[in-house]
RNA sequence: GGGCGCGUAGCUCAGUGGGAGAGCGUCCGCCUCACACGCGGAAGGUCGCUGGUUCGAAACCAGCCGCGCCCACCA
């Protein structure tokens, strides 16, 4: 170490991570090591995908955790020696990113369709140039060491040629399909939405009472609805074909009110014959049940309500033009002139909303894309069932698997501008439907010469992202990559897109390139704002990963996050951060002591003293265990295990038994202290580089005799041979000692900085007697005033005697109690007889050692 | 309606059959020559409630109470 660096050392008496944050990564970028070569088998190689954050996005505490467990894994990996890609890009997010730069649009006072499709996407493209890295430079902050020099997005000339061989493919394998039929309507963002995209929520609306007469009678059926306005598309009347009152009736009509059409009476399970009069209107055009039952029974399909979510011309001229609260008003006005009304009464229902737009769906009957998904699922439920893809926590597997087995089919197309154009060109001549991974050489039809008209749809984001984790890679090309990172091994993401996503990645992986796309799903914590409430800006309740990392440090929110993480759902907890923060700057301190000290040693494992056995085995035991739980994904434990390991053995232990010979060693040539200091310094900065690479990778940056960075150096295995437990239960005894006298000698009113007179006739190890200030004074005569453990305390003017004799009987009662516990155990027949013998006889043992104890008390 | 998860110290959470734990907070004492983002010590809990299984239950089973999430076509 020269001058220069041993001065900074001195001198800087708390870790900054401000000062060392940036320079640290620099170095990393610069020297290469987040992209590996493409060389190998995915089999002997590494990798993972991330999930693709929006390009609107920014950093949110999801994020932080989510980047930090893939990172964790990954410069483990990488330390392990693997070739390790973790594959980096954004989603171009369909709707989202067409809304901003709609926003953005309508700030200058201009339209979309005034810059007309091309125009606009165009802005988008300069949209994303200029903004749509903020969130990869924010993943850099969090430390992320993943491939940011291969960048993908999701529209990527060759993404965008993986889409549409995929929608091609499917589209000749008939499971593509173009249909009118029933969809979720977002009058927010003007498109149809999945199923998966809708939000059901709780809402108070009016249920009306309707009174359809029967034609030729003078019975009327009375229905009850919350849409009185799509009463206009009513095309039957259903009741259950068990209901006795209505039997008489099903094959009969009645007349729509308002409107006069003859609605056929027909029977139907799907009617509940307690709710209401059992008598249910049929809206095929405009409610989701009503269109499935109207294809069972062939009703006609009438719609009323445009994509303009106003009602058009089939509603009549009365209704034309309003939209579909005005046309409420106005339907139940007209039914209440009418005398139709027969009802109202407040209603609480569950109702869809988009999650996209927030606004509240309109269920319409609309010419779409559609994939059929049963076929695809079945071996990806497969794969999960045989174990080839493992949940943790496996629980979710069990998710996947029921939803799966269940799963609809999907609509794929979007009503937008922004993202795959569906590779479909129509010839309205001769009705012709092409669909081809390129736009046709002629824009003429081939067999009428007609003109060709592309689709204007485009695919639902969720589309591409299916394909991320090959796509990425540059499938459909036989690349490098794909050859060497696919499979990828570990998929970590929150729980909200088990179906929208994992389901569907699992499922094209299989389709397409017959092999799974990974072999790990890691579904982590959601973490939830401090009060319960969920975590999102518009609730306020937002908190900032990147203030966290200005205020704490990169490490500390990492340590924090992935020590509050859990196999549930958490609060968020600033407290943990700052137990990351405070732990970078022991490690900082524990290391300035330790290379301030070290002269000219070199790092080597010394068995000289018990003390250093103990410490090298406590630390062999935390690389164990801290790797067991990695292994686990249980990043939480592997966190706060190396906390303890640091805290409790190394420094409020270990470093603390080993000062003096630290410190006067080398005047009696001896190194080991320091020597030892090293080699456990090291290993201990290896095993938390994964969690916390910054302070780790900084001190490394002083420690003699280092190979390479630490972020390519070996990841400690643990080596077995170096338990000791014969060493562990040793220094153990000797610290429980310590805290005994400790504890003593502040009970007793002694004072911190005075020496305890005492004598002893066993053999004490020095450090009970140093770290617990006490002063072996010979045999003496001196009555002893108290014993701890095998140490009597003599008596000195520092005594309190009243407090002694207080500290006395409380321990005295201590032990009664521990006694009568383990008599009372041993007094039960049925305990000696049924208990494991191994427990029987620890608490014959303790009963023994209690008694002794107290025996020696008086 | 179905399913999943949770209820343990003031707070956030571990602990899943053999003597109730951690961090933070609180209280007491220490600027002890790595660190006051520190060191030493302490207080603090009918482990939601009620039954059951067991020699033994915070843990296993059942029921109940409370909270959260997901799925679902009763208008």
């Amino acid at each position: 170490m020269d001058a220069g660096r041993r001065a900074k050392l001195e001198e800087t008496t708390r870790y900054d991570p401000g000062e060392v944050e940036g320079r640290v990564y620099a170095g990393w970028w610069e020297r290469g090591y987040f992209t590996p070569e493409a060389e190998g088998t995915a089999a002997e190689n590494y990798s993972i995908a991330i999930p693709p954050p929006n390009v609107t996005g920014s950093l949110h505490i999801g994020h932080g955790l989510n980047n930090t467990i893939q990172d964790t894994l990954v410069r483990r990996q990488r330390m392990a020696g693997r070739r390790v890609k973790w594959i980096i890009g954004t989603d171009h997010a369909g709707i989202a990113t067409q809304s901003v730069v709609e926003k953005e649009l309508r700030g200058e006072g201009v339209d979309r369709h005034e810059l007309g499709r091309e125009g606009f996407v165009e802005r988008v493209w300069e949209w994303r140039e200029q903004y749509g890295g903020r969130i990869i430079e924010q993943l850099k902050r969090l430390g992320v060491s993943g491939d940011f020099a291969n960048e993908r997005f999701t529209l990527d000339e060759g993404y965008v040629a993986a889409v549409y061989r995929v929608f091609v493919a499917l589209y000749e394998k008939g499971l593509i399909y173009r249909d009118n039929y029933m969809v979720n309507w977002d009058p927010g963002s003007h498109s149809a939405i999945s199923d998966l995209e809708v939000e059901n929520r709780e809402v108070e609306d009016t249920l009306f009472s309707i009174a359809y007469p029967v034609a030729d009678s003078d019975r009327v059926l009375t229905v009850a609805t919350v849409r009185p306005e799509t009463m206009l598309a009513d095309t039957a009347v259903a009741v259950n074909p068990g209901d006795e009152r209505y039997r008489d009736l099903v094959g009969q009509h009645c007349i729509l009110p308002l409107v006069g059409r003859r609605l056929p009476i027909i029977a139907d399970e799907h009617v509940d014959v307690g709710f209401g009069t059992g008598a249910l209107k049929i809206t095929p055009g405009h409610d989701p049940n009503d269109f499935e039952i109207g294809r069972k029974h062939g009703l006609e399909e009438i719609s009323v309500i445009g994509e303009d979510g106003r009602m058009n011309d089939v509603a009549g001229s009365d209704y034309e033009g309003l939209t579909a609260a005005e046309a409420q008003q106005r339907v139940v006005a007209d039914l209440r002139t009418a005398g139709a009304l027969s009802g109202e009464e407040p209603y609480v229902h569950s109702v869809p909303f988009s999650h996209r737009s927030g606004q509240r769906i309109e269920p319409l009957i609309s010419l779409q894309w559609f994939c059929r998904m049963d076929e695809l699922a079945k071996p990806a439920i497969d794969v999960v069932r045989d174990g080839e893809i493992t949940f943790t926590p496996e629980r979710w597997g069990r998710v996947y698997r029921d939803w799966m087995e269940n799963i609809r089919p999907w609509c794929v197309s979007r009503q937008l501008w922004w993202g795959h154009q569906l590779p479909v060109w129509y010839c309205d001549h001769c009705e012709t439907t092409i669909v081809a991974e390129r736009e046709p050489d002629r824009d003429q039809c081939e067999s009428c010469g007609g003109a060709l008209r592309r689709d204007e749809d485009v695919l639902d984001t969720w589309f591409s992202s299916a394909l991320w984790p090959f796509a990425a890679l540059g499938w459909p090309e036989d690349t490098p990559e794909l050859r060497a990172f696919y499979p990828t091994d570990v998929l970590s993401t929150a729980r909200d897109i088990i179906y929208l996503w994992v389901a569907r990645m699992i499922m094209s992986g299989i389709e397409f390139l017959d092999e799974i796309p990974f072999t790990d799903v890691y579904i982590h914590s959601v973490i939830q704002a401090p009060d319960g409430r969920r975590m999102s800006k518009s609730l306020g309740t937002g908190i900032d990963p990147l203030e966290l990392i200005d205020s704490h440090g990169a490490d500390a929110l990492r340590f924090g996050l992935l020590a509050m993480s859990s196999s549930q759902d958490v609060r968020f907890s600033e407290a943990k951060v700052q137990q990351g923060r405070d732990l970078a700057n022991k490690l900082w301190n524990a290391s300035r002591l330790i290379l301030l000290n070290a002269g000219d040693a070199e790092p080597t494992p010394s068995t000289d003293a018990v003390e250093d056995r103990w410490i090298l085995s406590r630390l062999e035991r935390t690389v164990e265990l801290v790797g067991e739980r990695l292994d686990a994904f249980d990043f939480a434990h592997a966190a706060l295990e190396l906390y303890r390991f640091v805290y409790s053995d190394l420094c409020d232990w270990y470093l603390e038994i080993v000062k003096p010979r630290l410190y006067d060693g080398p005047e009696h040539g001896d190194h080991s202290a320091a020597a030892n200091l090293l080699h456990v310094l090291g290993r201990t900065l290896a095993m938390a580089h994964p969690l916390m690479p910054f302070v780790t990778e900084e001190i490394w940056g002083y420690m003699p005799g280092r190979g390479s960075e630490l972020i390519v150096a070996p990841y400690p295995e643990a080596d077995e041979a170096r338990f000791d437990a014969a060493a562990e239960a040793e220094v153990a005894a000797a610290i429980e000692l310590t805290r005994s006298l400790r504890r003593w000698r502040e009970l007793a009113g002694v004072a911190p900085g005075s020496a305890l007179r005492a004598r002893t006739g066993d053999e004490i190890h020095p450090l009970v007697l140093r770290l617990a200030r006490i002063e072996l004074d010979g045999a003496g005569s001196d009555a002893a005033v108290a014993a701890v453990g095998a140490i009597e305390i003599l008596p000195s003017a520092d005594l309190d005697p009243e407090a002694v004799a207080a500290r006395i009987e409380e321990l005295r009662e201590k032990l009664r109690g521990e006694v009568r516990r383990a008599e009372g155990k041993l007094a039960n027949e049925k305990f000696v007889a049924n208990a494991p013998a191994d427990v029987v006889d620890g608490e014959r043992e303790k009963l023994e050692r209690y008694r002794a104890e107290l025996e020696e008390l008086g």
